[in-house]
DNA sequence: ACCTTGACGGTTC
DNA sequence: GGAACCGCCAAGG
């Protein structure tokens, strides 16, 4: 199917997203080759191969939404899952709120070039 | 085939 | 800031 390519190029940009930072939905769907489709990176997100809690290749959690929030209810397991795995990572969750200006990954121009080509 | 539902986002007020 | 509105589109009913 042709959505499942999309969900590829979408788990392949989440991939790059290093340690330490996050990056946004819309951001992601941007560099996905996506433009306007945010959305769209959520529901991959949620259909992301051994979708368990337990690390995936995908690192799911490292994306939040443009407010610099984690885009779960607040006290429900999966924003807590989210918040923990990146605090793990030295992400600042303060009450829901991560500072975009020292965490939101800036994809090099290495990256734009040749590991994103579409 | 129609309607609703989202791990969203930009615009506007 | 925040809330209302609209555009977006794959899945599931």
């Amino acid at each position: 199917m042709l959505q499942r390519e999309n969900y590829q190029r979408i788990w392949h940009t989440v991939q790059l997203i290093p340690k330490g930072k996050v990056a946004t939905y819309g951001q992601v769907a941007d560099l996905a080759g996506l433009p306007g489709r945010a959305r769209l990176v959520g529901k991959a997100l949620g259909k992301v191969p051994q979708q368990g809690w337990q690390q995936s290749a995908v690192p799911w959690y490292r994306v939040i939404n443009a407010q610099g929030k984690i885009s779960f209810p607040i006290g429900s397991e999966q924003f807590e899952r989210q918040q923990t795995l990146l605090q793990q990572e030295n992400v600042v969750v303060l009450g829901n709120k991560i500072n975009l200006k020292s965490h939101l990954w800036v994809p090099d121009l290495d990256e734009l070039l040749f590991k994103l080509s579409f």
